[in-house]
DNA sequence: CCTACCGATCGGTAGG
DNA sequence: CCTACCGATCGGTAGG
């Protein structure tokens, strides 16, 4: 019996990583959503290879040490959160529609719970604001990355003549991002289901006072869920 | 030799608590800062122990569970953000001046490290909020407070005609808090060192926008650090 | 408040 | 990818 009929046809092999690869990956699935659920040091070798029913050392494997599986978990996170919130965002058209719907989709990554625990980077921020090493540095870089992203995106608003140009970039796309976050944290905290819509309406409100006349109406709110 | 002599007068007795209740104490503050560094689970009794050098069981004879040392913790941690930042802000006269107070207290306990690690119960929160029990209850419960605190300052601030009466109480709290969150994680996570400045010029001008012109003048922006 | 323990779990290794 | 380990540390207990 050929090779063929137990992996597949030749011709497929360049669509299938490699088993160990495919291992690796699924693994940081599944250690994502349990790092958003309980932290990133709360994610621990032997919770991680018994949710995977794995053994301790057969997933130890596929990695150094314990830090290097938090860089590669942080690293899909970082994917995974382009791939639903950025990517998405930026095929919308430039100015106000790809701003809004950068917020937008912020917000909706974490009410369709595309990391368990709500945002992994918010999370992990906060888990790792008084530490050092890499760990930090790699969120810390995801976190600045994420920022400019919505910053850039104000500027493009304010060239489309769909913002006023009088606001400061940065300080706005700081301001939403913290709205963001605060709808996160309500609705975590106090399981308020209204957190979503209200954040989405703040942010609005605050877009909307900062509107020219040439923008582009934004009424996506509350939109129906899928 | 009478015993007065090694405990002091017997009418100072009532400003000493029992030496078991002073131990406890201190070994909470010791605990309030070790969690505010690194969260409420990875404090644990061996790390607090060394810390206090005090042996594991000695000082575990003061707590049941390690529940109830995280539960002791909280309140004290809540003890400390009262006289902190919310007593002071009382004491300010009703109004504007008071809801500012408020701001500013919570960003400067923040920015003064009355907790080692910043707000104690900002990271406490995204910590707990994908678990359940009485720990989460807690610090849910002094959330809910502290929002109430805010957003009744600004209830005031419109009885006194210092605030537009078309903004709703508790929104215009949470705008606020989000704000203050967000500077807290721009400070943490990239030691970025105008975050509190910034924090503070954010609530200013959304305060002024409110305001209205019986509104005494609001000028503390950038005050000096003592 | 201590010493001396307990079983469980931690991150990590040896050897296959 | 596994079994079988390692020393260290976890929360917690017995007994004083």
């Amino acid at each position: 019996m050929p090779a063929a009929t137990l992996t597949g046809p030749p011709w497929a092999a360049k669509f299938r990583a490699p088993k160990g690869a495919r291992t690796r990956e699924s693994i940081l699935h599944v250690a994502v959503n349990l790092a958003s659920l309980e932290g990133l040091q709360g994610l621990t070798i032997g919770r991680l290879a018994e949710e995977l029913k794995m053994s301790k050392s057969g997933l130890f494997a596929h990695f150094g040490s314990k830090e290097d599986l938090q860089l590669a978990t942080v690293e899909m996170a970082r994917q995974i959160f382009v791939e639903y919130v950025i990517r998405p965002a930026l095929a919308e058209p430039e100015g106000m529609p790809r701003l809004w719907a950068l917020c937008d989709r912020w917000v909706d990554h974490v009410e369709s719970r595309v990391f368990a625990g709500g945002c992994f980077f918010t999370a992990a921020s906060f888990e790792f604001d008084s530490r050092s090493g890499p760990v930090r540095d790699r969120i810390a870089g995801a976190m600045r990355t994420w920022l400019s992203v919505l910053s850039e995106a104000v500027e493009r608003a304010q060239k489309c003549g769909h913002l006023k140009t009088a606001v400061n970039p940065e300080q706005l796309a700081f301001e939403i991002y913290s709205l963001a976050i605060g709808s996160h944290w309500a609705h975590g905290l106090f399981g308020d289901r209204k957190a979503f819509s209200n954040g989405r309406s703040m942010i609005l409100a605050r877009l909307r006072a900062l509107a020219t006349s040439k923008c582009p109406p934004l009424c996506k709110i509350d939109r129906p869920r899928v």
